[in-house]
DNA sequence: CATTTGTATTACAATACATAATACAAACAA
DNA sequence: TTGTTTGTATTATGTATTGTAATACAAATG
């Protein structure tokens, strides 16, 4: 999978390696458990620390996004249609809220902000087994 | 317009504040021409610092939201037509593809996505004149 | 001219970010 | 067992960001 970080950007480095792991994991570019670099190989790899690369390691284990084994290291974890809660989280809620009003301050309307959002959601490939 | 700051937040609070401006401008909270509260008056009652709340006035003056009068103060800026853009800015885009990957992966698919859309664009009320 | 507006400057403290160098605990292989 | 590899913890250091504080400046208005 291919990772690149902006050095100069405003989001930490652990921040973009976390969020461009959710997109690969969704995109199915990784599948469920497929290993994950180890936190030393990925961290020579991206030229950034191991701790950056753990404390990403560590958000998405806390999110439930992948597991970790002390040995095997860290793979992507396998969905279970029981935890598929039809809701967004408070904090996911409220960030689509802003998008939603800078959208619509550009004058986009409902039918155009579905027709921005079906070729993104033709990207996600993830499914439940 | 009722504004709450978290200080315990990891949202710089001129964000926040910029946000919840932002987010009163699409609801119709803040009319186009309607007249912010000055930088010192707004700073009081939030009880934050002067430069913190020009620092979400210069944001969102940055971003054209907001103009700004020497003797005025902020006004909310008037939409026009003609600056109707139809997309995304990139950033927006990105933003939105990571709230439709953590979607995606909790199950949720485009037909629900957007009727969980749909109640938040009906709270947005700014119309181009 | 005097007042009010946003803005700039400087200093300071607290926190967050990233790196560096180690060291530790758990799991597995030989 | 012994050794290796894994994630993790610790400590230290430097830098950047955040927020406050006090002050001053420039522009616009009455």
């Amino acid at each position: 999978m291919v990772i690149t970080l902006q050095l100069d950007s405003d989001v930490p480095l652990y921040e973009q390696l976390r969020n461009q792991i959710v997109v690969g994991i969704a995109t199915g570019v990784l599948e469920p458990r497929e290993k994950l670099p180890t936190v030393r190989q990925l961290a020579e790899d991206l030229g950034v620390n191991t701790m950056t690369v753990n404390k990403a390691y560590a958000l998405l284990k806390q999110e439930g996004y992948i597991v970790i084994d002390r040995r095997h290291g860290a793979k992507v974890n396998a969905p279970s249609e029981n935890d598929s809660l039809q809701e967004l989280s408070p904090k996911l809620a409220q960030e689509l809220e802003l998008i939603i009003a800078q959208a619509a301050i550009q004058g986009i309307d409902p039918s155009r902000f579905q027709s921005l959002c079906a070729p993104i959601f033709a990207k996600m490939t993830y499914r439940y087994t």
